[in-house]
DNA sequence: TTGAAAGTTGAACCGACTTTCAAGTTATCT
DNA sequence: AGATAACTTGAAAGTCGGTTCAACTTTCAA
């Protein structure tokens, strides 16, 4: 039901910081964390973490920030009030902590659609029904993120702005490949980058009784209309 | 400064209440209020309430709902706190009024811009433009409306399927002109609102330094794409 | 077995914010 | 001018939920 389902949750603790958004490329040796009094020792440690995220990303998908309640996620949680505060430092750092993971998440389910032997085309109308099939699994994915924006703005933009360069990317190697124009950059990225998101919303979010169609069908139509825009061409096909 | 600069805002007084998402069409007469208790009827009065839509237009903006009180709202206006409830139910009426007029706002500041002797494209490509340029100048819309989908669900989606529909019959007039492909539907339209919606956030609202460029010269770009596709083509132009 | 560390509990503290209201002031109409 | 309606005021009521903490239980290593 919840995030860590299939991708396991790398969340660890909370650290409480606000504002870390300068990119520092930190990586280190792997466990670069800056404060472990948080993090579970044990295997009852860990299960009870587990089991405070599965919760709250339910109760914030279902809720919102604001209108969820720590009471309440420990209550769907199973477990006391003030076990919350074992593992986070206030409910705004959990709710970082999840940002940050589902951010990870959506472009993990990406990447993992594509692969290397594909067309530049190919690899966008794969990345879009990957995105679709995502977000129709994980709706909460979508409004936690969305609700970055008033919570956590830096993740929130950090998260665009990520998926934004990626996405440039792709359209580089396109174009070095031959498939795509040679003048297409950020612009052009951001725009692809906000079809998937509307796309998204209207056809996984609030998919309706007549949308049959599968994620498939949607991304190819997208893809068509990408590759050949929306003008009548004479020409035969 | 505020919404109500140029665009008279309409925003009459406070209906309190909520869900109420089931479109009906009770256009009526034209005045067809539910509760104008709340309406001032001196000019004093109407001072006071744009004073308090003004300064909540930019509380809400700039903080966001929840961190926006009404307290800083009433001392922003220059007025006492229980002033407030002469012209509103609620906080959240108050929000909910300031949605909905301005998602009317943004639809009405591209409608501006549109002229019928334009080319189908051309409609489209100052569409944008206009939204852009709109978005800059008032970025707490952006703000708001996005918040909405958290405080008022509802106008929410209203908002975007009204845009949506909007799109949708561009694009037909612009098949049935011969311009546009006459396969066009809703997936294109929602494709090309997000294309708007993605480039806005990013170039009117987030907008660096480096981004010299006008609305127009964006603008011109999205088009390009929105026309020629972004595959590359070997014919002479 | 035993003691220290890790984890759990929930009542109570605490600050913040929305909303109410009765008393006072200003505008309007005759 | 007098009377009524419209509007303003700000203290205080009322609510709500995040966070703390000291007592208690479980785990684990020696």
């Amino acid at each position: 039901m919840a995030i860590s389902d299939d991708s396991e949750t790398k969340v660890e603790g909370a650290q409480a910081q606000g504002a870390d958004a300068g990119g520092s490329a930190d990586a280190g040796p792997g466990f670069a964390r800056t404060d472990d009094s948080k993090t579970p020792r044990t295997e009852r440690g860990r299960r009870t973490l587990r089991k405070l995220l599965d919760a709250s990303a339910t109760e914030f998908g279902e809720k919102g920030f604001h209108e969820a309640s720590v009471s309440s996620i420990t209550r769907r949680a199973g477990v006391a009030l003030g076990t919350f505060y074992t593992y986070f430092d206030s409910k705004d750092a959990l709710f970082r902590a999840l940002v940050q993971d589902m951010s990870e998440n959506v472009r993990t389910s990406a990447r993992a659609a594509i692969s290397q032997e594909m067309s530049a085309l190919e690899i966008e109308q794969a990345a879009l029904a990957a995105f679709l099939s995502f977000a129709r699994e994980h709706k909460e994915v979508y409004r936690i993120i969305d609700e970055a924006e008033f919570v956590d703005p830096a993740s929130y933009r950090a998260h665009y702005e990520t998926i934004g360069e990626r996405i440039t990317q792709r359209l580089r190697a396109g174009a070095e490949a031959g498939e795509f124009r040679d003048d297409l950059g950020e612009v052009e990225a951001w725009a692809v980058m906000g079809i998937n998101v509307f796309i998204g919303l209207r056809y996984a979010i609030w998919a309706d009784g007549n949308d049959t169609g599968a994620s498939d069908d949607i991304a190819a139509q997208v893809n068509r209309m990408l590759s050949e825009g929306i003008v009548k061409r004479s020409g035969p096909d």
